[in-house]
DNA sequence: CGGCATCCGGGAAGATACTG
DNA sequence: CAGTATCTTCCCGGATGCCG
């Protein structure tokens, strides 16, 4: 076979998309962002932009083609978006369209149900907005009533901030500074800490977790986001 | 190679599933029920039981084999199971099992992001349950406060019935007899009806669709579903 | 190093034919 | 009707390499 020059293949056919033909809604998504790791790419731009290496690095085990591929997709179809950021940085990152970001309640509602799957481990690798989107899907407001307080994490690299107030719980990307706790450690602890129910000092004792502020605050909030039980247990 | 015989491959070494590494329960939820028809197939059991050819009828363009691995992961994970009518039919039908049934919150979530797609068909096949489905997931509460009715409707060989009351739906397969109002024709055109709108009498006219009983009641049922707006529209 | 293209092997999905 | 067997197609994932 004669390689082919560049403009040769300029037009590639792009695949066609194997879709359902069907007009049910839940179909259609799943025409959209049915294909492997796409959902997952979503789910790590619901808190805010990333660039490439970093959603590589909190989807373990996606390979860099794969990658590239469905932030085309998520781009052709208007879920994704691609900006620079501005001057000194400079750097592209991806990030949801407003529409991308209305698909939280798809990660909700499967995130609840399979809380309760008996194979559910949750002791594999966690990302750190894996980690933070479930505690809005796990919030339990009842619990929260007349709680008003800022929770800081400082998760690898980055920093984030749960606003507790009225029931309510509003979690995003933003420096910890100021805030009524901080709690710094790894994804995969915090995630102990909360849902593991992993005592704070016997976390603290190994070095895995650093908890600064208010102590009896801090354990008051790992109580807020309770599991659903088990099916069959 | 030689040949194997029967038992050589009874004991299959049963496909080693391809899984996110990742604790995030929306990932889990993909490792479960993420293969292409997985949840199409649950989604045709949301309502009730099914037989395996009415499942291949109304998963339009699924081949049987697919269905039948399908079906059986779902069993093995504890979604489906499999039951057999008692006499005189005994016919062999899959259920959902409780905690089945409980995923229908993903249909939903799934449902209302991708109703605002801009390449949304409303005009591709829909199945009996997808259209009924679609009424607990679009129903507009506020509009049918005070209302408390019972809409049944002909689809095809079935009969479902949809009851409102205090602003909730409830929907479930069953005999249309002494509902108020009564919809025959198929999904598609109930669809039409519903979410196109189509005015009644020109679906009327063209025998697409039969209404029995208090018009005026038939005329509110089709405005409690309202569509969200599409993306950039 | 970030982003993207190419090649290749394995395996899931799809179509078809066949069986009880 | 309810699947099973087989063959083909093509997606996924890994490795490699190019380019800025």
């Amino acid at each position: 076979m004669l390689g082919k020059t560049p403009h040769e293949i300029a037009a590639q056919p792009r695949r066609q998309p194997r879709r359902y033909e069907d007009a049910c809604g839940a179909a259609h998504a799943l025409d959209l962002v049915g294909d492997r790791w796409a959902l997952l790419v979503m789910r790590e731009l619901l808190l805010g932009p990333r660039r490439f290496g970093d959603l590589r690095a909190s989807l373990c085990g996606i390979s860099a083609n794969i990658l590239t591929q469905r932030l085309e997709e998520l781009e052709a179809i208007g879920v994704v978006e691609r900006r620079v950021l501005p001057p000194p940085a400079k750097v592209q990152v991806y990030a949801l369209t407003p529409w991308g970001m209305e698909s939280e309640p798809i990660f909700q509602a499967l995130g609840r149900w399979a809380a309760r799957s008996p194979q559910h481990d949750p002791r594999l690798p966690i990302s750190a907005v894996s980690f933070l989107l479930s505690l809005r899907t796990m919030f339990d407001a009842p619990r929260a009533e007349g709680l008003r307080a800022r929770f800081g994490f400082r998760l690898g690299e980055e920093e984030f901030v749960a606003r507790l107030d009225g029931g309510e719980i509003l979690v995003e990307a933003g420096p910890v500074a100021g805030a009524d706790v901080i709690f710094a450690g790894s994804p995969a602890v915090m995630a102990a800490a909360v849902y593991g129910g992993v005592p704070l000092p016997a976390l603290e004792a190994e070095g895995a977790l650093r908890v600064e502020g208010d102590r009896a605050l801090a354990e008051r909030f790992l109580g807020l986001f309770p599991l659903p039980p088990k099916v069959g247990g």
